[in-house]
DNA sequence: AACTATTAATAAGT
DNA sequence: TACTTATTAATAGTT
């Protein structure tokens, strides 16, 4: 078609190039076109032009297109012959296994959260339970060392300031002692203010107020708590 | 082209249509790798008949052309007039997205399972510890929930049976009465062993001792937590 | 971009 | 499914 037989080869004249891709492409995105409609069939059609610019068409969505195409190589990658093929392609199968992942993640971190634990059986309840408890405890004992790490680290800075503050008052007299007496006592109460200067009956008394302190400092629902408590025991006990 | 016009719908004649098809497709794919050769152009065209079969032709690696597709729809959506079109589109952004949040979501499942804790600051440790706590408060009250609603259940069946067996003993004379008086027994002391039967001190002193026994059972690391008692009262106390 | 001579595609028939 | 043929559609080269 066309005056005169063309040769199967690229078209070294960049303008009839050009001419001939356009004319070339809308007959090809027509024909597309009609037999998607003639022929009941899902074509879709993605051109790029030497340039880089994008033409295209698609009888349907074209992302269900892919997809069903997608999952044709996956199905024909499994049933066929050989399985050699394809070894860098579905991204899509990537895609649908990390969206399975991704919602059964979801679910749990929910379930960690605290959210739609309704659904859980007893066991899945007490083996979630168990990992929170498990959790709790890295974490505050993590906490603890960090904390106290500070304040190992602040407790240097104070002795260092101390020394320094010391040495200023030797050389200046007595300008400096006021500040320098208070800040000795807090180091004093800070260093020796301890459980074992007192009776053990005190020591007792003091470590239970503490614990008790902090218990009802963590665990806030104890009302429940103590429910629990008292139907375990029954349970412990009685039966 | 062809022994007279034809009007562009649906060939009804089935035979016809697959005919056609089969025609009309070879010519598409002919003219898809024509343009190609002789434009210069990227071109894939995939083909599903009405039966679902697949055919295909792509210039390069069908994948590569896809992606540079999706990139392209993706920067048209970006730098184009109006962001109203396709949001169901670019599979392959959502692809990257969803690794991101995947991994983001796996890194906090760590935290939330006690791993990789180290590298948290003070503050977002803190604030993790206080979601355990949230959680495994309501994992516990609804475990208590779901044990007690099982206790109830249980009772009435046994209530249930216990009225059956009553009946069959009137029925059948003292055969039976053994056992009925056990499992009565049982019953009393599961309904009526309650605190108040008790004298206040004896009732304190079994509180604290069944409190004690919990503490102990779901605070397994408490030598830590002692520890951090005791750190949090000299905090609290003496500074 | 429009024209037109020519080839290519293909509908219908075999 | 393949071949044939009459006919239409596509398009290469020209204007």
């Amino acid at each position: 078609m066309g005056r005169g037989k063309v040769v199967l080869e690229r078209i070294h004249n960049k303008i009839n190039r050009q001419v001939t891709f356009s004319k070339r492409r809308n007959g090809l995105l027509k024909k597309a076109f009609e037999l998607s409609v003639l022929c009941d069939a899902e074509v879709a059609l993605v051109i790029f032009s030497s340039r880089g610019k994008l033409f295209q068409y698609s009888s349907t969505d074209i992302n269900r297109i892919i997809d069903k195409y997608r999952q044709c190589c996956f199905d024909m990658s499994r049933t066929g012959d050989v399985a050699d093929h394809q070894p860098p392609q579905c991204l899509y199968q990537e895609l649908l296994i990390l969206r399975g992942n991704y919602e059964s993640l979801q679910r749990t971190q929910r379930n960690l959260m605290g959210e739609e634990l309704e659904p859980l059986s007893l066991k899945e309840l007490h083996s979630l339970e168990k990992q929170l408890d498990r959790t709790l405890a890295q974490a505050r004992k993590l906490l603890m060392q960090k904390l106290t790490s500070r304040i190992d680290e602040l407790d240097r800075k104070v002795h260092n300031l101390e020394e320094i503050n010391k040495n200023l008052e030797l050389k200046q007299g007595g300008k400096c002692s006021q500040i320098y007496e208070r800040s000795t006592n807090n180091r004093s109460c800070l260093q020796h203010a301890q459980v074992n200067q007192f009776e053990p009956g005190t020591r007792c008394v003091l470590f239970f107020f503490f614990f008790f302190l902090l218990i009802f400092k963590y665990i806030k629902n104890y009302n429940s708590f103590i429910m629990y408590a008292i139907n375990c025991a029954r349970m412990h006990f009685f039966f």
